[in-house]
DNA sequence: CGGAAATTTGAGATTGTTCAAATATGGTGG
DNA sequence: CCACCATATTTGAACAATCTCAAATTTCCG
């Protein structure tokens, strides 16, 4: 049996922050450090209220959760799925909203973030990891205002693959996504149904699969030009 | 005839900033000052083209304009529009995207905005102008998301009307909104001749005119209650 | 006073929704 | 290991919201 520790497993922050800037190497001990706080919220569980700010950032370590508005009626509006490695309450600095709750989709290990100093590499990780998160609400502005269904889907689909890369997770044409349809529905502005029929519509057009939890894409260029797909590209300046 | 000199009057920039964190009084004047380097963009021009990125933040003294993407196709999607007071290129820290485009809706002057010491109260208040975007862009996602076409335009006006108080623009029942139809269209995700009907049943039903680049909204408490609408809340942590 | 731009209206086509029921699927206790 | 339950997916049929295309009509600007 091949021994399969999690204690030594790279950490998918420290992975994901690396990505986004040079870190030194007294902050990737700080790093190791910070992540020993360790939370763990069960499936389904709301892990940030709705009107109540986040104290201090933490990060996912492993399992997805997401951030919603539900309104009066029911209604719900998802704006993110947070993935391993993904910073929670960067914003927090100032909040200027109480604006939407975190529930855990699977079972979320989340752990402590060191505080950066002002003007470090970790500051600068973190702004960039903060300036994504606004690229990526901006994608999904467009994507709810002027796409289709379909391209809803594909161009979702084509970011989540990205997100999950920068941490290593998945392959460029199959990749993990532990949601179920309504899920997806409620981050698209869809309901299930229609997320039910037109991934069946993608699969026999023979673009996307979606099967047990795994996504599988067949021809990413086409898909990327079907959707206009730009991948973020961090400029520094200075 | 009454003097209505425009070099005296209340800068919208200071204003709103004002509005934002407590400002020392050399502070309000190194606006002042900054406010000396304008620009002026005539109606319709593009300000920022789409992959440069805005060097300096500059703030709105006159007149609206807006962010877009447009899609290969020419469908358009707009994210926000600018106001008098409103700050562009804050995020441009590090900017990881060349994500939008600014165009000028009417004429438009810019002028250029003081660089902020790290912890100062103009940080603060460029820090919390920055959250506030997110906030309305967070709110955007949800209309876009959930909204019909009703709601969509009642929230927006709300938004706006919010928006625009905060430099003393217009008053709590009217304002003015200089957009025509297709933009509004291409704001909120629907067609121009969707936007025509919609705002002419609210008419009907007595509940928002638009006259002339006004709008009157007739009951706001109804209106409030009918969206579900939030004001954005300050928080300041610590 | 034009002429261009914006608004308005009509009619038919689409996309996506709703409601309800049938059919998997996955996890759990026995 | 299996039966069973809750949850998720799938399907059908009718419906509603929004779009498309085209043609007035009105408004605004030079």
């Amino acid at each position: 049996m091949i021994s399969s520790s999690s204690a030594s497993a790279p950490s998918p922050l420290l992975i994901r922050l690396s990505e986004l800037a040079r870190l030194a190497p007294w902050v990737i001990t700080a790093l190791a450090t910070a992540e020993r706080d360790r939370r763990r919220s069960p499936a389904k569980r709301e892990m940030v209220a709705e009107r109540e700010l986040l104290r201090k950032p933490r990060a996912i370590l492993s399992g997805w959760a997401f951030q919603q508005r539900i309104l009066t009626d029911g209604r719900r509006q998802i704006l993110n799925f947070l993935i391993p490695g993904d910073v929670i309450g960067l914003r927090t600095h100032l909040e200027p909203v109480a604006s939407s709750s975190i529930v855990a989709v699977t079972e979320v290990v989340t752990c402590a973030v060191p505080e950066a100093e002002p003007g470090s590499e970790l500051a600068e990780a973190y702004a960039v990891s903060a300036a994504l998160d606004g690229h990526y609400l901006v994608a999904h502005a467009i994507r709810l205002g002027r796409f289709t269904a379909q391209e809803r889907l594909i161009d979702w689909f084509l970011e989540i693959q990205g997100r999950l890369a920068l941490t290593g997770i998945g392959r460029d044409d199959q990749f993990p996504v532990p949601l179920t349809q309504e899920l997806l529905a409620d981050l698209l502005g869809l309901t299930n149904v229609h997320v039910n029929r037109t991934l069946k519509l993608l699969h026999r057009e023979g673009m996307v699969t979606a099967q047990g939890g795994t996504i599988t894409l067949s021809d990413q260029p086409r898909l990327r030009l079907m959707v206009d797909y730009r991948t973020p590209h961090l400029v520094r300046n200075r």
